[in-house]
DNA sequence: GCATACAAAGTGGAATACCAAATTTCATGC
DNA sequence: GCATGAAATTTGGTATTCCACTTTGTATGC
């Protein structure tokens, strides 16, 4: 395999099957071989059962011992556990960005802002309004001046990622985020600890809520209906393109 | 390499390397070098690179891309923010566990206070004085009931074990702690939610002060003394036993 | 006809072999 | 004598091979 000199490649498949997972290309609870993953990326085993090794520490995909890897599947709890703690932590964060922004960080902030006034007027780009949701969170965290604070909400919006489809499926919900995510970014701006705190905690618990809703649908639904015609394990995987 | 069956060969080294981390068998800013694991730990060097790997995830090595990986170096900075963050885990996780501990979780309460009693009438064990302190943190982050909260915790006591040879080292601290935590398993159980929070926060806080002045005194004397004199990369390898 | 056992195939896990890149050392030229 | 370049060695990264476990299917016996 080419390896492409600056990227490290199993870097590389640690991404790809990542954002396949995004995508939901990889089906939640799909069971992922290492040979035929290996041949549709087109590199060997080895990379492949590093990065799905790695994957299963973040929690993106289960590893049963000498049974397989699958794609995790996260229940309507495990999704609420992961939302209360990302509220936390956000919270958290955006009182410290109060108080600790650097300069540098604070033009950052405008630059978003900027940002989000050009998309507004744009047609909406989805792929660009998810891709700059994503840096607002992960800027806050890294205001917030915490090093740690900051590595863990990453790892959180990680996999939040998995159900960003659902939470920006809606225009409404969309431009909702839009304006929260304004006033959040001014509170941070002028300091007001309290009132940034109080806008992310809101963001994210709506957030939950809606997502928690659409998840206990799914369930509901699979439960009573998907359950009994089942598919065969392994039957979704040639769904997949890469 | 004989199998043991059980448990995977990769887990095994995962957890020696962690443990060699954890003792300072394995110092801090240490080269690592894959095929000189595979040897002493008798085993391939695949396991050890894909142990390697997920230590570097989790931050106890570093890896430098095409440069090896070595044992993270810990600036008190990053364990004062390390610190900081386990302190709001840990007061949070105390308030949910007054709330949402399980008549299990406060059986195992008993158990935990129990040993801890015992453990104060005999002489000193220092191994198993440490045990019991993680297992309560652990507890009473299980107790929280929510499981994003519990692995975060884990995550940060992993690395807080890199240190736990400077916390324990002294016999007051050990006593003061041990007190400590008998106080607050009794307000947990009490549903003191204040209580106990401002316990585990007081607790985690002086456990970082007498760590950090450590660290910085550390510092300190590797910058004034320690620095001409610095030994060739690799010349402590060989000083590990396995 | 159902259950259990055995066999075979497929898949997961580890080791070895191979390849590429980076750093260090040695030699030559300025 | 110092600097620069080339070659070799070290070492990191990937692929292939080998082995073991698990699972599934078929056959036989109850």
């Amino acid at each position: 395999m080419a390896t492409k000199r600056s990227e490290l490649l199993i870097d590389d498949v640690y991404g790809r099957l990542r954002d396949l997972i995004f995508s939901n290309s990889l089906r939640a609870g799909q069971k992922l071989v290492d040979r035929d993953l290996a041949e549709r990326l087109g590199v060997s085993r080895t990379p492949v059962r590093e990065a799905l090794g790695r994957l299963a520490m973040t929690g993106l995909v289960e590893a049963r011992t000498r049974r397989g890897y699958y794609v995790s599947t996260f229940s309507a709890q495990q999704v609420t556990d992961l939302y209360e703690f990302r509220k936390m932590l956000e919270v958290h964060a955006a009182k410290l960005a109060t108080k600790n922004a650097l300069p540098s960080h604070l033009h950052e902030f405008d630059c978003i802002l900027a940002d989000l006034e050009k998309l507004s007027s744009e047609p909406k780009d989805h792929a660009k309004a998810v891709r700059l949701d994503l840096e607002i969170h992960e800027l806050i965290a890294r205001a917030s001046g915490n090093a740690s604070l900051h590595q863990a909400i990453q790892n959180v919006l990680d996999k939040v990622m998995c159900f960003i489809w659902v939470e920006t499926s809606n225009r409404e919900a969309l431009a909702a985020a839009d304006s929260q995510h304004q006033a959040l970014l001014h509170a941070i701006k002028e300091k007001d600890a309290a009132g940034a705190a109080a806008l992310i905690g809101d963001h994210v618990e709506s957030a939950k809520d809606s997502l928690v809703k659409v998840l206990q649908a799914r369930d509901d639904l699979q439960n009573s209906v998907l359950s009994p015609r089942r598919p065969r394990e392994g039957a979704l995987v040639d769904e997949f393109a890469i």
